[in-house]
DNA sequence: AACGAAAATATAAACGTTTTTATCGCTGAT
DNA sequence: ATCAGCGATAAAAACGTTTATATTTTCGTT
């Protein structure tokens, strides 16, 4: 659509130069002026706004990062795992990129992606970052108990905002969901529908929100006065396989879970294939909970009851977070923990049905 | 882990001029022998390049890409579908990222993801990056029937590959897979296990593929002299949502359909759902067949059949080609056409259980 | 020994900005 | 009348490269 005049359009694209050239003004009052600089008289902004108007000028992104060392660049690092087995893992990630790219779409800020495999090449690819100054500000997700990406970062005071956070206490902006909460909850109501065998499938436990999952969970028996079923908390990737192994092995044990609390889809999916090979039905002989990523649980056979969190939200945040991180906002106005929204499509409660 | 020396290390980073002073030689040869220009003495290359590695040089990417027009970024459109519902769509664009980024590993270039909504976006988009030479190559999918994207790029000489292709006789450089085949031999299977109302759940019609498969759809039906259950094609957004609707509308309709091909695995689950809600049974009362985006059919329960291609190979194809492309190589090489693997999970046969 | 070609290196300009410093013209106070 | 001060603009330098052109060195020929 929108045709530009069709005539001398192949010619070079118009610098300042060629503005300054156009309007007998010199380039750096050229640059002022479009920079706003309220040195130059308001009459001449006009006029030169104008002329850039009409001669389509669109700032060398080049040459101002050169001067300036402003990259106009946000870089997010993607994890993704080994490639051997090509599974539903990260699939989150495009909502996440997505949400990221709306916050920043006003700015002229773009975003670049960084795949990482694991945490050392995320810290590598972080240093790379900042030492080359490829970027402007990092995003950054899969955080560790104690992480050394934001270790790094805090002390190059290099603007950045985390997905999730680490236990120390760090000043560094950052949006995680209420991974506490979210277990405690969970696992709380199936012990109010009378399990007391509750699975828990959890990430490994070098990441942050895995303990808090994990705190979660606990509490939640403690203030139940039983015994948590810690024998059943069971650790690895997210990937579908896994969950599909964990509950396989855990369902043909001595003393079985009733009920899963699980911590995706990817791995909620397995517990249901799990579950179906062995002939057990959610919400006839066990029940699941799950977190729900990409809104895809309403779709499992039965619908599940899920914790729910739109991860666009989570990814605008975090781009929003970090335009204003890097235009000097603190670190300590830039927090924000989200509580997932029940939604309930079971009942979730043992009944009469299982007992011993 | 790997710190350099402790010491001075907070100074300003070494550009070719510290390298020169170290040296003796002018900025000049330093540029040429890291750039591995013939004309300096390979002596003198090998005291250079001592000294770039002692003072741990990194080439300025700002300052270069200034001088040569070369921005070293191999910019990707990433479609999201428009944010209302936060939906599984798209989900297979990580690992095609994570694909192309492989690919791009060795080389020195960066991958920067711009999300589009749409085509009319998309085409904007392309404009953009070519017009302020916003990177040096791109990559792009959702390829239309007439892609004004792909004129656009060929006109102008950029390098580019798509991830599908559109119907016109250009010469570009792209990877796709053979949805004329897959929907040939999905259907074709189908016929030869029974069925004759088989239903199409597919992309809308202005996506080149959409074509392809409908073209693959009715060959099978053609071969087995038999009519097309065209009545049985939908159309839609390829959302789980869809996928849900349309089975759910064909199977209460009048001569509802005995099977299902499905486009990708988000409808699949659509599709599922719709047959749980209504009490069918794949692999008793129906069949259906899939095309498998991430490895995830084998959890469905049951498992189904599906075609199955790993997606992160097409990403790294793409990556590849575009390498090549901006290279300078020509674009009649830089095709391939992938055939997806089907994985028989079900007979998929109609046998005598629904006759008539 | 002198010359010319070839090889190796140096100089300088350029890419498009921003920013520091300089210039110019004006106003108003001395 | 002179000049400090100020507002507006211009000039020039700088960011880190690459590259066209120039210069120096080397070496083989005559």
């Amino acid at each position: 659509m929108a045709a530009e005049n069709p005539t001398a359009r192949r010619s070079a694209p118009p610098t300042i130069k060629t503005l300054a050239d156009i309007t007998g003004y010199s380039i750096a009052t050229i640059s002022k002026a479009l920079r706003g600089s309220p040195v130059v008289a308001p009459a001449t902004r006009e006029v030169i706004f104008k002329a850039a108007r009409e001669a389509g000028y669109q700032a060398n992104a080049r040459g101002m990062a050169l001067r300036t060392g402003r990259t106009c660049q946000a870089a997010v690092l993607m994890p993704v795992t080994a490639a051997q087995n090509y599974e539903w893992d990260g699939v989150e990630y495009t909502q996440i990129l997505s949400g990221i790219s709306q916050a920043l779409d006003g700015s002229d800020y773009r975003m670049s992606v960084h795949v990482v495999r694991d945490a050392a090449e995320g810290c590598d690819v972080a240093r790379r970052v900042i030492d080359q100054g490829l970027a402007d500000g990092l995003i950054f997700s899969g955080i560790l108990d104690d992480d050394p990406r934001i270790d790094l970062l805090v002390e190059s005071r290099f603007p950045f905002v985390s997905l999730g956070r680490c236990r120390q206490p760090l000043e560094y902006a950052h949006v995680d969901i209420d991974n506490e909460w979210a277990a405690h909850a969970a696992t709380a109501r199936l012990i109010a529908g009378g399990h007391r065998r509750i699975s828990l499938v959890n990430p490994e436990r070098r990441l942050s929100y895995a303990l808090d999952r994990i705190d979660g969970f606990t509490r939640a028996f403690r203030e139940a006065g039983l015994p948590a079923s810690h024998d059943l908390v069971v650790e690895g990737d997210l990937s579908t396989h896994f969950g599909r192994e964990s509950a396989a092995r855990l369902l043909q044990s001595a003393e079985p879970p009733t009920a899963f609390v699980c911590i995706n889809e990817s791995t909620t999916l397995g517990v249901l294939s799990a579950l179906g090979s062995l002939g057990r039905q959610v919400g006839v002989d066990i029940d699941v909970i799950a977190y729900d990523d990409i809104n895809v649980s309403a779709y499992f056979t039965p619908p599940i009851t899920t914790f729910y969190q739109p991860i666009e939200v989570l990814g605008r945040t975090l781009g929003e977070f970090l335009l204003r991180r890097m235009a000097g906002e603190e670190p300590k106005e830039l927090r924000q923990i989200f509580r997932p929204k029940l939604i309930e499509r079971q009942p979730d409660s043992l009944g009469g049905r299982l007992v011993g």
